[in-house]
RNA sequence: CGGGGUGUAGCGCAGCCUGGUAGCGCGCGGCGUUUGGGACGCCGAAGUCGGAGGUUCAAGUCCUCUCACCCCGACCA
């Protein structure tokens, strides 16, 4: 490509909007283009980039059987609304909605696993057909309520999404490690340093999953990680280690009185014990109550049970109680269903769902409410005195907190989340009732698997490790082009020819090149190099021509090195050791 | 949706407080000189000052409303 007629200029100076080194590296260098908040257009420079990621997220995908295909962008309601994600709240006014000129409600897909499923329904018939692995490179679009960090969070994207069709559970835990290792092998060769986490599976639901992170401090997930151990999650999902065991023989029950007193901090601090000793209560209400959840109520009161020096993560209580939005409960709430605001007690209560903590059975003896103003409870015990209908681990995971698995100190990181894979089970095949045959003839819901890779977030990730204070430095895997050849020839000049002739041998040979044909000045040109980052820059001029030289220099690296223009043979091969290529 | 910030030429910005002929740098076009790390000189083109309404003899500047974009949060993969 000649720079002179490359559609997509450099910028010299730092645009005002751009704050992320990869947002700012990718307007100046001309990769990207801002068309509406998180909407963005990829210029060929940026483009080029996006294919040759893709062509290694195919290759990977193909050799693990993978079978590219193309799902359509939109999409009818009513597969949402069979799976429950239309009315949900959880994607929300996120899923674009609209209707056609008949009224029909449909869809701009923000993820396909219900277009996915459908066609499973359709197509898969026998277990002799399984396992299957479909996937695509599509572009999504997700009303996202804030985009931000230019391609970190935008709203239409690209996406490399894959869905895993299994007879069985143990069929689908295979399918998602094979993916697991493809995914590792995939950043890898991008160039990019990720870190595989335990996640939550939020609205897309299931039970296993982890999410691909890139370590930055503009990420907007924070991470938990044990340097003891090494063991990393994300923190909106997180679990915790419960500290030592602290049950003791079990005493009698007692009031204390304990006026004016609220708050955990208060009561621990006038009855003289830990915080970890008492019992903390905190109250939700189901968003939609009364539907046929787990619970003896329909008042759609959650009472949540947890150790005094934890924190309820709103979050997996939600997920624990099968994925019901929830709020936090106001006072006449509590009091009309015959609790006492500052006092509340899980013992004696009926007719309110109880949800403890798994904290709260590794003690004994704890301080609770009386559900009696002025007053709690001393040396409550579960089961002695209270009987949860659901024990779970709701806690909130902090910085500091034990480690789950070793006990050491978390401490947390920010990290951008460039891919996230998801165990389904078989939640959308249920409902969309794709089933298979299986051996003895009985119709089976499939297993599936949900996996996906957000491709410009890649880019942006990939970008934000490689740059350095004068532009991009790309991994020779991803490069836009492989050589930047600049020519600080005069027209019409023998030295131009040369550079012409080099350019066309350089393509002819199967390398991108782009070449800077600019009646620039030799700092401009440089500088756009350095900008743009081409792993390999070649400058011919008069003054390496009179030699028959050509200047080779890594972008990488800070020096050049003379190499003769002839034979060609040991320019290419030392351009090709330093691209791959 | 809450909090904060910014909208003036393609880009980066000043001018606004204290109302009175719209500026600077870069870029862009022409001519000349220059030619290995963002050259120099001369000439030139380019602006509904985000939009609407208001106050005023007069609004880029003051007031009201509104839109867009950025940052933090909520939310989210």
């Amino acid at each position: 490509m000649r720079l002179s007629h490359l559609f997509g200029h450099t910028l010299r100076e730092n645009p005002a909007e751009a704050e992320l080194p990869s947002h700012r590296l990718a307007l100046r260098a001309g990769l990207i283009r801002p068309l509406a908040q998180g909407i963005y257009a990829l210029l060929p420079t940026g483009w080029r980039v996006v294919r040759r990621i893709e062509t290694i997220i195919r290759q990977e995908m193909d050799a693990i059987g993978g079978q590219e295909m193309l799902m359509p962008m939109v999409q009818p309601a009513e597969l949402w609304q069979a799976t429950g994600r239309y009315q949900a709240p959880s994607p929300g006014t996120a899923l674009a909605r609209f209707q056609d000129r008949a009224g029909r409600p449909l869809v701009l897909g923000m993820t396909h696993e219900e277009v996915a499923t459908e066609l499973a329904r359709q197509e898969i018939r026998s277990y002799r057909q399984l396992p299957c692995l479909i996937y695509q490179i599509q572009i999504k679009f997700r009303d996202e309520p804030r985009a931000r960090g230019g391609l970190i969070r935008v709203r239409e994207f690209i996406m490399k999404d894959a869905y895993s069709l299994d007879a069985t559970p143990e069929d689908m835990a295979g399918a998602y490690g094979y993916i697991y290792a493809a995914y590792e092998r995939i950043f890898e060769r991008c160039g990019l340093e990720v870190l595989p986490v335990e996640a939550a599976s939020g609205m897309m639901g299931g039970q296993v999953s982890h999410e691909f992170m890139f370590l930055n401090e503009h990420g907007e997930d924070t991470l938990l990680r044990c340097d003891a151990c090494g063991l990393a999650a994300n923190a909106e999902g997180a679990r915790i280690g419960l500290g030592p065991d602290r049950r003791e023989v079990e005493l009698p029950l007692e009031e204390v009185a304990t006026p004016g007193h609220e708050t955990i901090e208060d009561v621990a601090r006038f009855l003289q014990v830990d915080r970890a000793q008492t019992l903390k209560a905190v109250f939700f209400v189901r968003a939609e109550p009364g539907e046929n959840e787990s619970g003896p109520d329909d008042t759609g009161l959650v009472f949540a049970v947890i150790r005094g020096d934890l924190e309820v993560n709103v979050d997996k209580l939600s997920a624990a109680l099968g994925g019901t939005a929830l709020e936090p409960a106001a006072d006449p709430v509590l009091r009309a269903a015959g609790l006492t605001p500052g006092y509340a007690s899980p013992v004696g209560i009926r007719d309110i769902t109880v949800i403890a903590d798994e904290s709260v059975l590794a003690g004994s003896n704890y301080v609770a409410g009386a559900n009696v103003e002025g007053y709690h409870l001393r040396n409550v015990n579960v089961p002695r005195d209270f009987q949860p209908d659901l024990v779970a681990d709701i806690a909130l995971a902090r910085q500091g907190d034990p480690c789950p698995r070793c006990g050491a100190s978390l401490g947390t990181s920010r990290a951008i989340e460039v891919g996230h894979i998801f165990q389904l089970g078989t939640r959308y095949a249920e409902a969309l009732g794709a089933t298979y045959l299986n051996e003895e003839g009985r119709a089976t819901p499939l297993w599936m698997g949900s996996y996906g890779i957000g491709v410009g977030r890649l880019m942006a990730c990939i970008m934000e490790q490689h740059h350095d204070d004068h532009g991009l430095m790309w991994p020779p895997a991803v490069a836009p082009y492989d050589v930047h050849l600049v020519s600080l020839a005069r027209p019409d000049t023998p030295v131009e020819q040369a550079a012409e002739a080099l350019y066309a041998d350089l393509q002819s040979s199967g390398l991108a090149v782009l070449y800077d044909d600019r009646p620039e000045r030799a700092g401009v040109k440089f500088n756009d190099a350095d900008l743009i980052g081409a792993p390999v820059r070649l400058t011919l001029s008069p003054r390496t021509h009179v030699e028959g030289e050509v200047e080779f220099k890594l972008r990488t690296a800070p020096d050049a090195a003379r190499v003769p223009l002839a034979p060609l043979d040991p320019l290419l091969g030392r351009i090709r050791k330093a691209t791959g290529n």
